[in-house]
DNA sequence: CTCTGACTTACCCGATCGGGTAGGTGCCGA
DNA sequence: TCGGCACCTACCCGATCGGGTAAGTCAGAG
């Protein structure tokens, strides 16, 4: 094994970020070579450094992780990214996923398991959740909501009538109906209040 | 000044422990006494050591930080706890200042802040967000959901009609309906579907 | 080039919703 | 003791919702 392996952390909050250089710091054969706290400084500092790894928060000012994970992956396409965040939700893990992470980790893990995983991905292993498995299984079965569908979700969650939908989105309230069905029936929902409520438990809507 | 300021740290997250212990490790007055990452170890914890400040996050397994926050003014009425939560929401802050918490801290607060915040909180002082004085103002205006209003808003949630609410209630539809429509009075929201949003956004609702 | 899928519009219809109004009970604090 | 408030019930009514069904355009993939 030549060096260490050079890990970059990205995290908006102080506190996490000094957690984790804290944890790392305690392994012998991981470097913390720099911390960033947004999407621009991330994606710069990546560029200059090229660390082995990046781990990254979901959730940054200016953009979220999966964001830079794009911009990063743009730069170096196989560099290794691991996405951390505080819940375990379908939406963003999965997009994780398709984005080409190499991993998911949840903020509750412990010391010793956070640098497992980074030896893991090291060796290029990917590092998900127990979970995916079951929401890759529903998502196969459950078709994603379309970008229209998105749109509507957002009016939905407003408190807009389809009348109402239909105005924002410049289209016939027949069509905004249509959308709203079609969002119920993927959520597997009864009605508008449920398909909030899914949409905030899956990660499709966020609190902000 | 006699002695250093003695805290007990209690969050499920070790990275989050590990962060706040190492930003107070810095300062010179202030000594992490204990961690804990629950509530009963919490509680047992401030029994036997009687720290002069407790930091808690809002949100553990095994019952809330607010809840942990009751047991321990049981102990000692006048203890000083600080609340720490990631996001800023009307419910939990009010919740908080409501159980007589010395503070409410964001987890975006860098690591002089914390410190300060600690020293103003030892020195008497409450310490919450600006947005505090907006809440109550809105709390004033607006009553707060009574018991049978949050039990309807979990099943509104959930997807049910006004009758299937009276009957998981064992009430009649009318008297559910009525519920439903202080529930959207109350939250100044158009529909059941926006009740819910902000129901979450306002932290009464919780993703889990 | 054909086929799939996103997006669009339209209609029917019974169920449900949300607003308004008018009561009743029981408990607690002034 | 009396008022306030949580909680309960009831009715009306127009607007909206949700399910079903049918069919058109357009762009991209095979």
């Amino acid at each position: 094994m030549a060096g260490k392996i050079r890990v970059l952390i990205v995290d908006d909050h102080s506190m996490v970020r000094m957690g984790m250089a804290g944890i790392l710091a305690m392994e012998p054969d991981i470097e913390v070579v720099a911390e960033a706290e947004d999407l621009e400084q991330a994606v710069a500092i990546f560029a200059s450094l090229q660390p082995d790894i990046v781990l990254m928060d979901v959730r940054m000012p200016g953009g979220s992780g999966l964001e830079a994970l794009g911009l990063i992956r743009g730069i170096v396409p196989d560099a290794r990214v691991v996405i951390l965040s505080t819940y375990d939700l379908e939406e963003p893990i999965l997009a994780a996923h398709a984005a080409g992470a190499s991993g998911y980790l949840l903020k509750s893990v412990k010391g010793d398991e956070l640098a497992a995983a980074i030896r893991r991905v090291m060796a290029g292993e990917l590092c998900f959740p127990n979970s995916l498995p079951h929401y890759i299984a529903v998502r196969a079965k459950t078709k994603p909501l379309t970008l229209r569908e998105i749109e509507t979700l957002d009016l939905l969650r407003r408190g807009l009538s389809n009348k109402d939908i239909g105005q924002a989105l410049d289209i016939s309230e027949n069509t905004a109906k249509f959308h709203v069905k079609a969002i119920l029936a993927k959520l597997g929902v009864a009605d508008r209040a449920e398909a909030v409520a899914a949409a905030f438990e899956r990660g499709l809507l966020q609190v902000d």
